[in-house]
DNA sequence: ACTTAAAAGATAACTTTTCTCCCTTAATAT
DNA sequence: ATATTAAGGGAGAAAAGTTATCTTTTAAGT
């Protein structure tokens, strides 16, 4: 059990019981759909709305305490904030892993042949994951 | 005004006129969302129902006819399938473009550090297009 | 400890998206 | 030209997804 109240509190978010468990399932499970948020928090908090659940990650996306993450033919799951990073998609299993590669190469590339003035990439790659192999 | 009779056909799909305006739209839009794809045939096809747009779209989805594109904090887009590329989404006006890079360095690099058996790449550049800077 | 602004709970409503039904029309194969 | 089968139109409803409201509770600064 990582001690989130710190960070919770440098992004202007009270640290409330209630976000200190989204940030713990946020943590263990690494990316999660707004649903399984949801499912998760109920059983902590037999009570809790999914309305809270909308207001606090759209209060943290708005924080930038998490990001959310487009990933073809799913649903949007939400990462806490971290450094630059690309995600692995399992295509069969669904499972979603981060990957730190380096984007210098293909982002030069990028920009000498178009006119766009780009400042960053999301990066998702499809494929296998080892258990699905 | 290309003709994409076949191009329908080959996909298993009847070449009805409000299809042929569907892709027309896609052609000369290049990106488009459900919504803008509805207003622009409604100019054309006065009674056409949104049920209609969702049925080709789908249809055409599942034929490979058309693509759904993730775009970071918008909407989805739909594009005609097209030979493997990248999109640059401009932060400012929305515009997306599509842009044709070699994605073997990046690729290679990625299975080198990663278990997972990589198939495919999405990649969203986010920037300014000419326009707008 | 006290105060206060913010958050949670509960519920409802609302928006957006998507699909279903049924009938009519039209595209394509023959 | 005709038959067959798929597609379109229209209305609306179901399903998702998201937000609003109001009251109660609580985190955190003093």
């Amino acid at each position: 059990m990582i001690n989130y109240t710190n960070l919770l509190r440098e992004h202007n978010l009270k640290a409330t019981p209630q976000r200190l468990a989204i940030t713990n399932i946020l943590h263990f499970n690494g990316h999660v759909s707004i649903e399984f948020l949801y499912e998760n928090m109920l059983k902590k908090f037999d009570s809790i709305s999914l309305a809270t659940i909308y207001k606090n990650v759209n209060l943290m996306l708005d924080k930038s305490f998490v990001q959310e993450v487009k990933i073809p033919n799913s649903k949007s799951i939400f990462e806490l904030t971290k450094d630059e990073h690309s995600h692995l998609v399992c295509q069969n299993c669904g499972s979603v892993e981060d990957i730190a590669i380096d984007l210098n190469s293909i982002l030069n590339t990028t920009k000498k042949i178009t006119h766009f003035e780009i400042n960053s990439a999301n990066i998702v790659f499809n494929g296998k994951c080892k258990q699905c192999q």
